[in-house]
DNA sequence: TGTAAATTTGCAATGCGTGCAAATATGATT
DNA sequence: AATCATATTTGCACGCATTGCAAATTTACA
């Protein structure tokens, strides 16, 4: 395919990387609040007004890789298996977009700090759950696509809702307690029990 | 009880509610961003310095009455029956959330304008998620604690995070499907069920 | 080489949010 | 009523994110 790329993409994409990498790298070193856009350009050598043709906002610069995220997950449900269970296919969504997907390149493995910088900057964790809540109605539609007759759009909102709701409170709940990484994936993974057994599944032992 | 309210405190409440009223008023009137923090003072007449000592951003205004909502429902957990089960605690709670509750005065019951607002405002949207989010780790938290022996932080957060996601999600979606009010609720509802009984009773009849 | 199209840049503005110290208002005391 | 301590408001100067616009620069291509 042509893959022939000129110059100008070239250029285009190093200065973006550049950009992400010294924004995190700022933001990792001085804290979010206290690294200016001005400071980033700087590094970078651009001007301050070419960030902004990049990403719209100094937020967004730290979730760069939303969206590829967001479409691997979407593309598991979109190929989803003849006769695979709504169970098995979200938990297969949930593995997947969880394994980085980063573009391909993008030595950015921040995830660590990164996730520590969402968690702790009101603004990133606001634009993070807001992006989290515009994925999961995307998610919700493409599984309501995906099983057209079976599920309905608000049964598969619910669907969605309530796994990605109990994994993310969950895990959230497990690392302000101070669980080892390991840990918090269990949590993850139990929350995602409690969700697809039930509510109701908790006080008794089985239900 | 001495409810001995001086001149100070009735003019600082009085302020506040012009604010608010005032605020929302002109959101409503010419939109979110095209309305500046001056030209909300300058219609109730005082400084635009002050409007920072009410609240600590332009967002904060449109939740003036998220604190009070949340304790609300922190309380109906806090005040849990003996033998009440989990399913039927948590219903509760979600019902006197939603009663309003409103301090007691302020006649904004704008809900239907205000709802509109902070689901199309990205800005709002996102500080609300915020918001909903912390809120979601007190009232786990306080679920916990309310059943001490029987659920763990963990389980907690789980049952919190999949009830309020299926609820949300599912109305949201509801919502920009056109649907009524009515069904609204009644989306919301049916969402809660399907958290209560888990995700494994959607493609089957009973599960 | 020259020209059209894409990008970058500089600049001026707007608006949110903050620190600080001066000015006001309120409550309590005598 | 005069006065003092305390709580609020206000004005002002900044820092910083974000945007619109037009000029300058760069890349692609004939």
């Amino acid at each position: 395919m042509g893959d022939v790329v000129g110059l100008r993409v070239r250029k285009k994409l190093r200065t973006r990387r550049a950009l992400i990498e010294t924004a995190l790298r700022l933001f990792e070193e001085k804290g979010y609040e206290e690294t200016t856009v001005a400071e980033i350009t700087a590094a970078v050598d651009v001007s301050t007004r070419t960030f902004f043709s990049y990403f719209t906002s100094k937020e967004d610069v730290v979730f760069f890789d939303g969206e590829a995220r967001v479409e691997a997950a979407l593309k598991v449900i979109a190929d989803r298996r003849p006769a695979e269970t709504l169970v098995d296919l979200l938990l297969r969504m949930v593995r997947h977009s969880l394994d980085a997907v980063t573009d391909a390149d993008l030595t950015v493995e921040l995830t660590p700090a990164r996730r520590h910088l969402i968690m702790t900057v009101p603004a990133l964790r606001a634009r993070g759950l807001d992006l989290l809540f515009e994925a999961e109605q995307r998610l919700a539609d493409a599984l309501h696509q995906a099983y057209a007759d079976e599920i309905g759009p608000v049964e598969a909102a619910a669907a969605i809702g309530s796994l990605m709701g109990a994994a993310h409170l969950a895990t959230t709940v497990g690392m302000e307690r101070g669980e080892t990484p390991e840990q918090v994936w269990a949590t993850g993974r139990r929350a995602m029990e409690i969700a697809i057994r039930g509510l109701g599944s908790i006080g008794h032992p089985s239900a």
